[in-house]
RNA sequence: GGGCGAAUGGCGGAACUGGUAGACGCGCACGACUCAAAAUCGUGUUUCGUAAGAAGUGAGAGUUCGAUUCUCUCUUCGCCCA
């Protein structure tokens, strides 16, 4: 026996792989193709198990379909704009480029220490203007087709750093460098107008037949498609205007009417813009942050108007008129009308400026008398206290009903409402993709003609500036276009536009003209299977899926609407978590176990306290580098172990136990190894063929069912069956031609998971056979013997052993004889028999 | 607060359309090899019980000859949205 050097040979079969181009893909019409994607990383440097979770999954995915004789396209990239590079460059004096590429490079050669069978010649990065400048061109193509639109929003305000916060940099409403409360701030933006496509968004879902429910129903929510009515309600009071329209999807609670409320944004707040109070008030809403959940979370306040307005089913309700911070301008018409008693947020505004509260539901097991109390009441129920509308069956009836009555009156018309909003685009960061755009002193805009594209991003730039760099950049700023003085756009694109079309882009990396070529598109398109984390189930997966909507409006070439036909998420992986004496995280490298506990390196009699295991993360010190792994136990043991414990949908928990067990079944595998060499070297008298063939051919049908449900975990218990099996049955005599077909078969098994041994081991069988994967004989899986459960009264009491197809009776004469299973039987009636054929069989006694 | 999902030995997890619960791995125990240890190999390992046997898939009910699987109620946990 010889130890197995996974050093030597996964080096060696990197090399080959490399040298021979083995995963460089070209379009192949006569054969089917297979586009396997992972999400593609940020180059942070360094890989974590999440990465190699992802891509072993992937890799595994995409060998298998390799193997089966599909064109297999697999390709990989770097989705490198972004903050992170923005702030390492400004920490430490350098170039975001530079510091990007150095980190592309380190990452990429980590990725290839995993024995991924990547097309490398395929590798793109969203940072280098190759890639933007098609972007920009896709920019100028949306805004062409108007599905790009300027207007102005408000941003989370950092009044500190002077900088405009995402919604994640903002922590409990305070910025996240900076640490000041955040302010509302309007600014001009860029916006695609993603919500044209939400009811074909919402209707594709429908088709993803292999993606996750679960994700269809995230993006279901997201776009959040509502059935409401439009109301015109009246004005009374010293102003022009005379109506307001609201949406609402509750028009049967009017009667429980109690105030309007109107987002300080309203056009009916221009009348009040000298008047200091609302001036006041208007500042005051600015502090909370702009999320929905910021909102909900804040004190709703409100600023009475004089006006009044008028309940449109009963014109003697007459109710205040109110501005107020929890009424967004871009749900509805920025109007809502309160109804207090059954709806919570209306409920709190109510109680605080002692507004009138109506009850107009009542729950089915309440009497017409039900006051709501402590809390509005949002459940089913009977409408009362309603007049014309008492008694109908609220919500289900009362609102269509109510939405009828409106539309006959002419009062309201029925209204589908979407929360799905417009995507907006703009970050005032400079590592991101230029906006192609300029401005002439009077803010008109004018897109960059296309021979002066790619609108490239400066370089030696302060970074250290408040505010967005390029703005401060005149030389860079200054423009001419047909003579022209203007201004660029210092804004850049939002990351997530970089991701939304990258998939295209690798089936065609090297078009020089557009961002793809058709005919390629056409051929590899749609993604067959997209592998990533669910963290990204919304948004990125829905800018996608919108963004080929977008390619594909008034476009007859490209017609595509869904870019990923299969989606897989895969979970986290966790790690313990432990805590020295005095509560500080302490990572695994630090401990020492002595006799099954834990305890400090540094002092071995300190013990360490054991947290639960939680998903890798720096601030809690439980991760685990990939890169001493690969070094300690190699790729194949990676591979082995991440896929092993837990199926990939599910979370996973990385432990050192695990590894090294991973580690030692690879020996053991190559020891079987020598012993499959050892054996075909001698000449056997007498066959038992049959036995190895039937094995094989049933853990090829166990591992195609497994690979083709995702179900890699329940691979390797396979991988544990097989070397069990021929570990013990090898010594048997069998014919040499049986054991190299066979095995090699086996091999080929092996090969997605542990492609370094396998090819290894392949080669040293020198079998003439082709490395294809094997395909299994349903008639060998046919046993002419079968086991029956014996079940008396439901209980099993024993197993019988017969030939297939055994009758009844004779099952029963067996039964009978059988002295253990018959103690049961005497003295007994038999009341009734359940036969299940071949499987299983259930006496009924009393 | 709403939506989705999960709960199986000491641990991670198997169990196809309702038909042998606990595959496979980890851990543990015992044995072999060894002067000894590590490594390796072998055997065992749901619980209670010496045994026959009984109980057992978060809790409680229901459907069924039969429920980890289907239905209802509850508990706990996770994720997403708020």
């Amino acid at each position: 026996m010889e130890r197995y050097n996974f050093k030597t040979i996964e080096e060696k079969w990197q090399k080959f792989w490399e040298e021979n181009k083995t995963f460089s893909t070209k379009v192949d019409k006569d054969k089917q193709k297979f586009y396997c994607l992972e999400m593609f990383p940020y180059p942070s440097g360094k890989i974590h198990m999440g990465h190699v979770r992802n891509y072993t999954i992937g890799d595994v995915l995409a060998r298998y379909k390799s193997l089966q004789g599909f064109n297999v396209l697999h390709p990989m990239g770097w989705d490198s704009f972004g903050m992170p590079a923005e702030n390492a460059a400004r920490q430490n004096n350098l170039d975001p480029k530079t510091w990007t590429e150095e980190n592309i490079r380190k990452m990429k050669s980590q990725l290839k220490k995993l024995g991924l069978s990547i097309d490398w010649d395929r590798e793109i990065s969203t940072c280098s203007d190759e890639y933007y400048k098609h972007q920009q061109k896709f920019f100028l193509e949306l805004l062409e087709k108007k599905l790009v639109y300027r207007k102005e929003n408000y941003v989370n305000w950092d009044p500190v750093d002077e900088t405009v916060l995402a919604n994640e940099q903002v922590i409990d409403g305070k910025g996240w460098r900076s640490g000041a409360p955040v302010e509302r701030k309007k600014l001009s933006q860029w916006f695609f107008n993603i919500s044209k496509f939400s009811q074909d968004l919402l209707d594709g879902l429908d088709k993803l037949n292999f993606w996750p429910n679960k994700v269809k129903t995230m993006q279901k929510n997201w776009i959040g498609k509502s059935f409401g009515c439009e109301i015109e309600f009246k004005l009374e009071g010293e102003l022009p205007i005379k109506n307001v329209k609201c949406f609402t999807t509750r028009p049967d609670t009017l009667f429980g009417f109690s105030f309007l409320a109107l987002s300080i944004d309203h056009e009916i707040s221009k009348y009040y813009l000298n008047n200091e109070e609302f001036l006041k008030f208007k500042q005051e809403c600015s502090k909370t942050g702009t999320t929905e959940e910021a909102i909900a979370v804040g004190a709703k306040i409100g600023f009475k108007t004089n006006l009044v307005a008028i309940n449109p089913l009963n014109p003697e309700h007459k109710v205040p008129v109110y501005f107020a911070n929890f009424v967004l301008m871009d749900y509805g018409f920025g109007a809502v009308f309160g109804c207090p008693a059954h709806d919570q947020r209306d409920f709190d505004f109510a109680k605080k400026y002692n507004l009138k509260i109506k009850t107009v539901v009542r729950p089915l097991n309440e009497n017409d008398d039900y006051e709501v109390n402590n809390e509005a009441y949002s459940g089913p129920g009977i409408i009362i206290n309603s007049d014309f509308l008492n008694g109908l069956e609220a919500p289900s009836n009362s609102v269509i009903e109510t939405i009828n009555i409106l539309e006959k009156k002419n009062l309201g018309k029925k209204q589908i409402n979407y929360r799905l909003k417009d995507w907006g685009v703009s970050r005032q960061r400079y590592w991101g993709c230029p906006i192609p755009i300029a401005y002439d002193e009077k803010g008109k805009v004018y897109p960059i003609p296309e021979s002066m594209l790619p609108v490239k991003l400066p370089k030696d730039i302060n970074l250290n500036v408040k505010g967005n760099p390029l703005d401060t950049q005149k030389n860079w700023k200054e423009i001419i276009i047909n003579g022209k003085k203007l201004t660029r756009e210092t804004d850049t694109l939002d990351t997530f536009v970089c991701s939304s079309w990258y998939f295209l882009r690798f089936c065609s990396p090297s078009e020089k003209n557009y961002g793809f070529n058709k005919d390629e598109v056409n051929y590899w398109m749609p993604v067959d299977q997209y592998i990533g984390g669910v963290e990204h189930a919304i948004l990125h997966l829905l800018y996608s899926r919108f963004f080929m909507r977008a390619l594909a409006h008034n476009n007859k070439e490209f017609k595509l609407q869904e870019p990923f036909d299969g989606l897989f998420t895969q979970g986290m992986v966790c790690h313990e978590t432990y805590k020295d004496p005095n509560n500080n995280w302490i990572s695994p490298e630090e401990i020492k176990t002595i006799d099954g506990k834990k305890y400090l390196k540094t002092d071995k009699t300190i013990p360490v306290k054991v947290g639960p295991s939680e998903s890798m993360s720096k601030s809690k010190k439980n991760t685990i580098d990939p890169e001493n792994i690969i070094l300690n136990y190699g790729a194949d043991a990676a591979r082995l172990f991440i896929l092993s414990d837990s199926p990939p949908e599910k979370d996973v928990q990385w432990s050192e136990e695990g590894i090294v067990s991973s580690f030692k079944f690879i020996q053991k595998l190559w020891n079987l190894n020598f012993k499959v060499l050892n054996e075909i070297k001698k000449n056997h008298s007498q066959d038992e063929d049959k036995e190895i063939i039937k094995s094989t051919n049933k853990f090829i049908k166990k591992v195609t069912d497994n690979l083709e449900n995702f179900s890699y975990n329940k691979i390797i218990a396979n991988m544990h069956e097989i070397y069990t099996f021929l570990n013990k049955q090898l010594d048997k005599n069998y014919t040499k031609n049986t054991i190299i077909t066979n095995y090699q078969k086996i091999l080929v098994l092996m090969l997605p998971v542990l492609p370094h041994f396998a090819n290894e081991c392949i080669e040293t069988l020198k079998s003439k056979e082709s490395i294809i994967w094997p395909n299994f004989n349903k008639d060998l899986l046919q046993e002419n013997e079968t086991t029956i459960v014996v079940q008396i009264n439901g209980k099993k009491r024993g197993i019988l052993s017969s030939l297939k197809n055994i009758k009844e009776e004779n099952l029963m004469k067996l039964i009978i004889e059988d002295e253990k299973l018959n103690k049961y039987l005497v003295d007994e009636q038999i009341k009734k028999k359940i036969y299940i054929k071949d499987k299983l069989i259930n006496i009924i006694t009393q």
